[in-house]
Parts: C-alpha cells; sequence; structure tokens
DNA sequence: AAATCCGGTAA
DNA sequence: TTACTGGATTT
C-alpha cells in the first residue's frame, strides 16, 4: 500500500468491511509509525453479518490506528490503519489520510496528493469492472464531480510577500485547531500552498493592522 | 442556561433561498432515488443497502454509504449509512448525519437539531438517576467540556440591518456549494440565525459595498 | 417490526 | 476524543 511518491494509479482494492474502533494516537511517531501488528493469522472473526441470524458471539477484535504524519504529508494529517475484518481479504490492512481540518478521509496517497495539489476531491473512478465493495470513504462533499474549478491558479511555493495576491479570504475552517484556510475566488488554496501561507499568517499574529482581507461574496468577479 | 431562539424541530425551509444546489453523488441516487420506503409512515427509507442482502455466503461488501440530505436537512448535509459488521445487533444500519463544513458526525436528528439551533452540541446526559426534575444543579465543574463560551452574545433572530454585529467574517465553507458561514469571534454563528443571514449577505448581491468584514486572526479583542 | 436515540465502551 | 455496538425507546 505504500507506494513511491509519484501518482500511481493504483487504488484500493474493494473493502469489504469497515470495522472500526477510532482512536488517534497523538503521540504517535512519525513514520516508523506502525502498530502493534498481531501477527496471528488476522483471520476474519466469523462477521455474522446478516439481518439478525444468529448473534454471534465472536466479535473481531479489529484494530484502526491513527499515527503520525508520514513525510510527504502536511503536518497535521493523519494516517490511519485499518485492519479488514471479514471478508476474503480480512486481515488486510489499509491505510487512510486524514486532513485534519476538514476531517476528510483519503484512501490512498494518490488522492491526498491530488487534493493537496488541486484543491478538490479526485473524481471518481467510474469503474467498468465494478470494484465490489469500494464505496467512498471520504465524508466530504459527495458532490460527484460537482468540482467546477476554473483553471489553474497563481501557486507560490512559499509565501512571497511580494507576490501576495490581492484578495484572500481567511477562513477559520476548523476553531478548534485554529486552522485558517486561505481563499482565492471560488478556489480554495491548494493544502500545500495554505500551510505556507498559513504559517505566515499567523507568525505575523497581526495586532491590528491584519492582512486578512476578504473577497466579496460575488466570487465570480 | 441561555435560551437564544425558540426550538422548532421542523421549521427548515425545504430551500434556502441562497442556495438551490442539491447535488450529491453524482453517480448515486439524490433524495429521490433512494431506497424503498418503510410502511411505518415517518420516512425511513430501508436501507437495503446495495446488493447485500443475500443470506450468507455473500461477504459483506460495503458498510457505509453517503446520501443526499434529507428534506430537514440544511443543504451541503450528509446522510451516511453504515451497517453493523459485528456483535449481536450486526447488520443493523446506523445513520450518521455530517456536517461537510466542519466534518462532525452526528447520531441523531436530535443532535443535529440541536446543532443548528444552538450551535453547539448536545451536552451529554446525566448518568445515574433520572432527574426527577429540575437538573440544575449547576455542578460548575463543567471541565473536559469546551462548550462553554460566553454565555452572552446578540443574537438577532433576524437579519437586522440596523443592528450588525461589528465584525463578522463570512467563510464560504464549502465553494461548490456556495455555502458562506458567518462567523462571530470565536463563535460560529447557529444554524438557525445563519440562514437568516446568510438570505441577507446573498439577497445583496454586493458589487462593491459588501459588507463582508472579516475579523482579524486574533480574535480575542 | 422498524426506526431512532443514546449510554457505554473500546481504542 | 471518536467510532461502534447494545439495548432501550419510540413510532
Amino acid at each position: 500500500m505504500s507506494n513511491p511518491v509519484q501518482l500511481s494509479t493504483d487504488h484500493l482494492p474493494s473493502e469489504p468491511l469497515l470495522k472500526p474502533e477510532a482512536f488517534v494516537d497523538a503521540n504517535a511517531q512519525n513514520q516508523s509509525a506502525e502498530w502493534p501488528k498481531s501477527p496471528n493469522g488476522a483471520q476474519p472473526e466469523t462477521p455474522a453479518l446478516g439481518p439478525y441470524n444468529s448473534p454471534s458471539s465472536a466479535e473481531p477484535k479489529v484494530k484502526r490506528r491513527v499515527v503520525a504524519p508520514k513525510t510527504w504529508l502536511p503536518a497535521g494529517w493523519l494516517v490511519e490503519y485499518r485492519v479488514r475484518s471479514s471478508g476474503a481479504t480480512a486481515g488486510l490492512v489499509d491505510k487512510y489520510y486524514v486532513d485534519p481540518s476538514s476531517g476528510r478521509k483519503f484512501r490512498s496517497k494518490k488522492e491526498v496528493l491530488y487534493f493537496l495539489e488541486t484543491g478538490m476531491l479526485q473524481p471518481k473512478r467510474k469503474k467498468g469492472t465494478e470494484t465490489p465493495g469500494s464505496e467512498e470513504v471520504s465524508t466530504g462533499i459527495s458532490a460527484g464531480n460537482k468540482q467546477k474549478k476554473s483553471d489553474k491558479k497563481p501557486k507560490p511555493l512559499n509565501f512571497d510577500f511580494s507576490n501576495v495576491p490581492e484578495k484572500v479570504g481567511w477562513l477559520l475552517m476548523n476553531a478548534s485547531a485554529d486552522s485558517w484556510t486561505p481563499f482565492l475566488g471560488d478556489d480554495q488554496v491548494p493544502e500545500s500552498t495554505r500551510q505556507d501561507w498559513t504559517a505566515a499568517f499567523t507568525s505575523l499574529t497581526p495586532s491590528k493592522s491584519d492582512q486578512a482581507m476578504f473577497e466579496r461574496h460575488s466570487t465570480s468577479d
């Protein structure tokens, strides 16, 4: 499941089951952060599914673990590991990436990178070969492919104070996390860019002369 | 506590004038085309989750599904269905409501409504003895809970143009959904209020004299 | 019986 | 905290 940094077309196989207990490991390690693998065959525990069949007494002890970010992940992102609790692929581990700001989950590095670059969700792939069970995991805007974007937008690699967009909206997407998100017109600034900006934005800790400008509603300009 | 606006558990307009969007899953069925209803009468979309009702043998595929919003739900919200994968109640379907703006999940309509009205999470219920009547023991200890805001914040029921908060941040929480969310300092404006404001805000369609002010980063002052 | 809600619990 | 199941409650 660990692909090279580059995008690959691999997408997660079907997901028979999502059986988890959530947990956020705040003090997890970075890259090496793996979970205590349970060497036991991790064999399925009789997923007594099916509406009211037999009250199985066997409860799959599935694990889910969120650990610290990988190197290629922006700070703050989490990696969540899940073990499939049933099905033919039970025991396999799926990796999920979680954007703490939005709570959105991504199923692959590819999706994450796409999101970071473009700021939008990767268009769904219409699978001719129905990958059974492949379901949307990101609880984000499931707006099909409503991601209409004009074009490209200038994308400063680092915050260049001498090259600031005229209007940027800084949005507190998550008060508790203090995550401010810049907007440019209709387009949300890609995460990669956002981080640079946010860093700069926050570091300034404006007292009264804030540089937070906000575009007006008519974003069409 | 302060009871801002009167709560009506079913007052939400079928469609806020601000945005008649209702997109959801492109390839998925929207509010109309959903699961079969139950004879009950309410509106329980008996989740016969896709192709997976098979008695046995058929391994569980997906157990999570996001669909279009319900009528009482504000636009943009998602409903997520999940099939329990284990335990005695395996096979049951749980419904979760997701606020795409914050990513927060709610376990019941009640919770959602409460949140929409008050802007905060529903207080946990006390265990032990069922309160006889008055549960105002003001235990003083609100420790683990961060819901304590300034208990006094002006909260116009309708948008009163002559009584506008000094600083309001209008945040585009969801570009594709055109959902603007007003903020007042640290406090997000409750959904109920937000709708009124948004309506006014949108209706103005400011050309250049926008009334969108944005608070600066240091929200403390 | 089905749908809803929520406490408790685990991670 | 969050996710998930048990079971009570409601419809």
